[in-house]
RNA sequence: GCCCCCGUAGCUCAAUUGGAUAGAGCAACGGAUUUCUAAUCCGUAGGUUGUGUGUUCGACUCACACCGGGGGUGCCA
């Protein structure tokens, strides 16, 4: 197994040899031992400070002593004392094997483990909002993420299908058009023209009935749409009917938008859940079940679990109505999800907003005995506001400051196509209309995708057009445009005439340039881990960023396919390297990596 | 009221988890194209890291207080 050598991570060789040499302990080097912050400082750098206490001596003696004791090896080609650091430099020809013979490689961590993540989960009937994105596109990076280091994702669009807001539609269809609905309910007979009706509509009509009832803002409406919702949950199979279509309808409007970012919710790993799924039996036992270990009690009517002596205020599991709430269809959710799926870890991919109802879950899972609710996350997001003239907002359907997603998505697009009319104007003469317009939707979704996991999730967001409709810097195009070059460098030179293609010899790569790409290509791996144990995609968004930069100054000033056919070769198999590094983390991000744009 | 999060260049954000001289992009200005795609690249300018005190060899990072913004907080999800 020769590749396990270059699995091992080049810090962790480092650790091993210093340890090895000096006998320091492994968590001292460990902990000091970092990333060289200037080139000048070579590029590991050992921090001497915290040893100068307990050895007595001054920070600089003892880097002198540490740097005397590390021979240089094949990886460590010279170690400098400098001010209470020791800066180690490798040996750029062995970085530069190591990066381009294998390419780079991504280790198994996960080993197979399962990893639950909800994410997504718009609600049927509401509109589909720009807020939505976040949770969307965080969570598919994150499964993807995960995935490459070995774990298994199942991914559940955890869909609100069921309430009032169902019950909404039906008020919205009847002020709207009463004809419809004049009818008595309970007569399964006058069903037929509320279905026929029904089936004629797109999820987005359903939509509009929604906003309708609510912003009509009426008391009587709202007491209906209840009286409905209660009629769907006693079992009613004609109202179950209407709600099944009701469903399918805003389903179907979801794949669109979901088809256009790329995302199937129809596989066996990654499929559509929703509320509806948790039964009320589900519901009641778990109820019960907290009821038998003595969490429960009654307050006011309403049943609780009393968090105070954990910092928490009392999580309410069921109104004094009876009907149960959020938290305890959650925690029958987790428990179900978990009895299916054994997983080692569940992703909540939920805003902010939603902090303490998922601490209260989870310390309700943790008091029912449940050692697995350790193992629930939240993976909590700033909000998406709406910036007026008059100031920041929530954004709010019945203000009319809703933002939809598509109407964002398809903007994008447009901006994109008329980008490359106006950039690329010989674009039409190389591609087909359909590959043009596959270009248009990768390069104006990437960007919007990438707009969103660029930034540490905690950020809130002003929601801003011309931000997100944004194509030129630190952007998705920027890494489309990066990715395309790499590619197009490479079909020249598989194409070029009369050129032998020697093996590529990694003792010519010895331009600064190109060791800083070399030197960044083998953090990949790293990074990768680092953005799935910090669940933040933002981090790699970085690092594409900056290796992607990397190669477009070095293009600028350097030729890649030359007279001298070997630099050619040694160049080219360095941009296929980095294309590949490239390819995976955008795939990571949910873009689509382009060859021609 | 109480709890949580955020505050870094005009704007949007980084900063190797307490390390050496706080870095990018956008906007502004000046430059690079008979050239492997200029959606690119180079340069100039831009900072008392919200304020104050403390902790220590060292603070954007930790603690406390205050200021400003956001969110949550017993019958929505």
């Amino acid at each position: 197994m020769i590749f396990l050598i270059y699995m091992k991570s080049i810090k962790q060789e480092i650790i091993d040899s210093i340890i090895e040499q000096t006998g320091l302990p492994e968590e001292y080097v460990c902990a000091c031992l970092e990333k060289s912050a200037r080139p000048e400082w070579g590029d590991y750098s050992l921090a001497c400070f915290r040893l100068s206490k307990t050895l007595g001596k001054s920070p600089d003696t003892i880097a002198k002593e540490i740097a005397s004791r590390i021979k240089s090896t094949d990886l460590i080609e010279k170690v400098q004392p400098v001010t209470g650091y020791v800066n180690i430099f490798l040996s750029s020809t062995k970085l530069v094997e190591i990066a381009l013979k294998e390419g780079i490689q991504i280790p198994d961590y996960g080993n197979g483990k399962r990893i639950v993540i909800d994410y997504s989960s718009p609600n049927i009937a509401k509109p589909f909002s720009i807020g939505h994105l976040r949770s969307t596109v965080i969570g598919n990076a994150l499964s993807k993420i995960y995935t490459e280091l070995g774990y298994k994702c199942i991914g559940i669009n955890f869909l609100g299908d069921w309430g009032v807001q169902f019950g909404h539609i039906l008020d919205g269809i009847k002020r709207e058009d009463d004809s419809v609905l004049t009818v008595d309910m309970t007569k399964p007979s006058d069903q037929q023209p509320l279905i026929t009706f029904v089936n004629k509509k797109t999820g987005r009509d359903l939509n509009k009935y929604y906003v309708i009832s609510t912003s009509a803002n009426d008391p009587a409406g709202r007491e209906w749409a209840r009286e409905v919702f209660g009629m769907l949950e006693s079992g009613d199979d004609r109202i179950r009917c209407f709600w099944e279509i009701a469903r399918k309808k805003s389903i179907e409007e979801f794949d669109h938008i979901y088809e256009l970012l790329g995302i199937n919710f129809h596989t066996d790993d990654n499929r559509y859940g929703g509320e509806s799924e948790i039964t009320p039996a589900d519901i009641n036992n778990a109820v019960a079940e907290m009821d038998k270990k003595g969490l429960t009690r009654i307050s006011d009517g309403a049943l609780i679990v009393d968090l105070e002596r954990y910092g928490m205020p009392t999580c309410l599991l069921r109104k004094s109505d009876g009907a149960t709430l959020y938290a305890a269809r959650d925690v029958a959710a987790a428990i179900a999800r978990y009895n299916t799926y054994k997983f080692s870890k569940m992703l909540y991919v939920v805003g902010a907003d939603q902090k303490l109802h998922f601490r209260q879950v989870f310390k309700v899972l943790e008091l029912m005995g449940y050692s697995w609710a350790k193992d629930c996350v939240h993976i909590d997001f700033g909000l998406v506001r709406f910036k007026s003239d008059q100031g920041r907002e929530k954004m709010s359907t019945r203000r009319g400051t809703t933002i939809l997603l598509e109407d964002v998505l398809n903007e994008a697009i447009k901006r994109s196509q008329a980008l490359m009319k106006e950039r690329v104007p010989e674009m039409a003469d190389k591609v087909s209309p359909s590959e043009a317009s596959e270009v248009a939707r990768a390069v104006g979704i990437g960007a919007v995708i990438f707009n969103d996991l660029k930034n540490k999730r905690i950020k809130d967001v002003d929601f801003n057009w011309e931000q997100i409709l944004t194509f030129d810097g630190e952007t998705g195009p920027y890494l489309q445009y990066t990715h395309t070059r790499l590619d197009s460098l490479i079909r020249k030179y598989d194409t070029a005439k009369g050129l032998s293609r020697p093996e590529p010899d990694y003792k010519l790569l010895t331009a600064s340039e190109e060791i800083s790409i070399i030197k960044e290509m083998i953090q990949f791996p790293d990074i990768v881990k680092q953005s799935a144990d910090e669940y933040e995609p933002s981090i790699l968004s970085n690092y594409l960023l900056n290796l992607a930069g990397l190669f477009n100054r070095y293009y600028q000033i350097h030729r890649i396919i030359s007279d001298d056919e070997n630099l050619s070769s040694t160049r080219i198999c360095l941009v296929a390297r980095l294309k590949e590094v490239l390819k995976k983390g955008m795939g990571f991000l949910g873009i689509t990596p382009l060859e021609k744009m």
